[in-house]
DNA sequence: GGTGGGCGTGGCGATTCCGTGAACCCATGC
DNA sequence: GCATGGGTTCACGGAATCGCCACGCCCACC
C-alpha cells in the first residue's frame, strides 16, 4: 500500500469521539496520532513531524484556545477545531487565535474529511509552512516534500529509506535504539530484526555520505542503535 | 499582517445578502467588488487583482461548484462558499471542488469575518505571481485558456489529461500521491485505481516529453505518486 | 449506421524495491 | 592465534509497482 505522508494529531479527551475521528482519518490512509490532554498534545507537536492538528476545545487540563495561541508563536501547523459549542463568540475566539477551521459537534464523517482535505490542500501550497529544509554536508532534505538533494541534484530515495531517514533527522543528535527504529518503520513484530536496519542504514550511507565507509552523519552507536549528526 | 488592502469579490444574486456581506467586509476596511452572476464573476476574476472570492452557490445562471472547478484549473484564489443548503453532500461537493471554507446561511457577521480573516491569514496568496503561462522544455501551457503548445504548435489534450496536468503543474515540484490525484480527477471512489494514473501519465509523457521513456519533467515517485519538475 | 475520439480495463514484460542469507571486516577478550 | 559478537557489504529471488499495448464500450458527430 502507498505510504501515508499526511500525519495528523488528534487531541480529544472523549474516548468515543477520538475513536470515531481516528477511524474516519485512517480510512483515508492518513497517519494518526492521538492525545488526550493539552500537555500531551503540545508534547507531541514538539516531537513529531505533523501536517495537521485536530483539536477539541473542551479539554480537561487547559484551554484549547490558549494552546492555539502558544502554538502560533512558533508554528503554522494547520489547525482544525472541534467543539461542542456553536456560539459565535467561541468560533470567533478560536479562529482569531489562529485556528484555520471550526467544526461544531455533532458533525458527520463526510464533512470532517472534506474539511481536512481542503485544509491540507491549501496549506500545502504555502511554502512557508511546508519547507523546514534540513542541511548537512552537501545534502539538503525537505521532509514535507519528500525530497533529498545532493549538491542540488535529486537523490532517489525509496519509501523505507525515506521513512528511516526522516525518523533519524527528526531526532537528530539523539540516539535511536534498534527496537525503536524497527518498530516505527517495520512494525512491532520486527523489533528484533536488527539486520534490516544494518542493510538500510547502509543504503542511506551510500546515498548521503561523502565517504560511506567513514560516515560523518549517520553514526552507529554500537550495541544501542544509530544517531544522526547534522 | 498589515500589508496592502485586501480585495474581495462577492458573487451573490440576492440583493440584501450582498449588501449585508459588503457592509460587513467594508467595516473591516476590505475593498469589495460585487457580481450577481457566475459569468460576471468569472469575468471579474479574470480581469481584477483579487485576494479572495466569496461565492453563493445558488446562482441563477449556473452552478457554483462548476465555477470553482473551472477556477481551480488555473488559480489558487481562496474561495469561501456561502449557501442556503446545509446538507453534508453539498458541503463535501463544494469543498472537494476546491472551496476552502463553507458557511451555511443564516450566518452572523462575526463568524463570516472571522472566517475571512482566517482564510486570508492562511493563504498569503500572491496574485501577481500567478501567471497563467507555464513553460518547461519546449512546452507552453496556458491553464486559463486550456491550451498546450509544443514549439508553438497546439497539442491535443483530452479533458482528463488536462485535469491531471493542471494538478501536477499547480503543484510543480511537490510529490502528488496516487490517492490525491485520483480523488481530484476521478473522484473519491477511485482512490485505489492506480492503474488509471499509469495510463494517463503515460499519455501525457507521450505528448509532452522529448523522450517519453526518459521523462525529465513528469517524474514517478515509486510507491508514492508523481511529481512535476518544471 | 458508420466513424473516430475519449475512456475504462485487462494483460504482460520490465523495473524497482524488499527480505534474507552469506561472506567479510574488525575490535575484544581468552 | 582464535573464537565471538556486532557491523557492513553483496548478491539474488520474490513481490510489488510501473509502463505500455490492446481491446471494447460509449457517445458525439457526421
Amino acid at each position: 500500500m502507498t505510504t501515508a505522508i499526511n500525519h495528523i494529531l488528534v487531541v480529544e479527551d472523549e474516548q468515543h469521539i477520538r475513536r470515531f475521528v481516528r477511524t474516519a482519518l485512517e480510512s483515508e490512509a492518513y497517519q494518526v496520532t492521538e492525545a488526550g490532554t493539552c500537555t500531551q498534545g503540545l508534547q507531541d507537536i514538539r516531537t513529531q513531524r505533523l501536517d495537521m492538528l485536530i483539536l477539541d476545545l473542551g479539554l480537561p487540563d487547559g484551554d484549547g484556545v490558549q494552546l492555539i495561541q502558544t502554538l502560533r508563536t512558533w508554528s503554522k501547523l494547520p489547525v482544525l477545531v472541534l467543539s461542542a459549542r456553536s456560539a459565535d463568540q467561541d468560533k470567533i475566539k478560536a479562529l482569531d487565535a489562529g485556528a484555520d477551521d471550526y467544526l461544531s459537534k455533532p458533525f458527520s464523517t463526510g464533512e470532517l474529511l472534506a474539511r481536512v482535505r481542503a485544509l491540507l490542500r491549501r496549506s500545502q501550497f504555502n511554502p512557508e509552512t511546508a519547507s523546514p529544509l534540513i542541511h548537512f554536508g552537501d545534502i539538503e532534505v525537505d521532509l514535507s516534500q519528500r525530497q533529498v538533494r545532493r549538491r542540488g541534484e535529486a537523490v532517489r530515495i525509496t519509501p523505507i529509506e525515506f521513512h528511516l531517514l526522516s525518523l533519524l533527522l527528526l531526532n537528530a543528535g539523539r540516539v535511536m535504539t534498534h527496537r525503536h527504529l524497527l518498530r516505527e518503520v517495520w512494525g512491532s513484530t520486527y523489533v528484533e530484526s536488527n539486520h534490516y536496519l544494518r542493510v538500510y542504514v547502509g543504503h542511506l550511507r551510500q546515498k548521503l555520505e561523502d565517504d560511506p565507509s567513514q560516515p560523518r552523519h549517520l553514526l552507529t552507536e554500537t550495541g544501542i542503535g544509530y544517531r544522526f549528526q547534522l
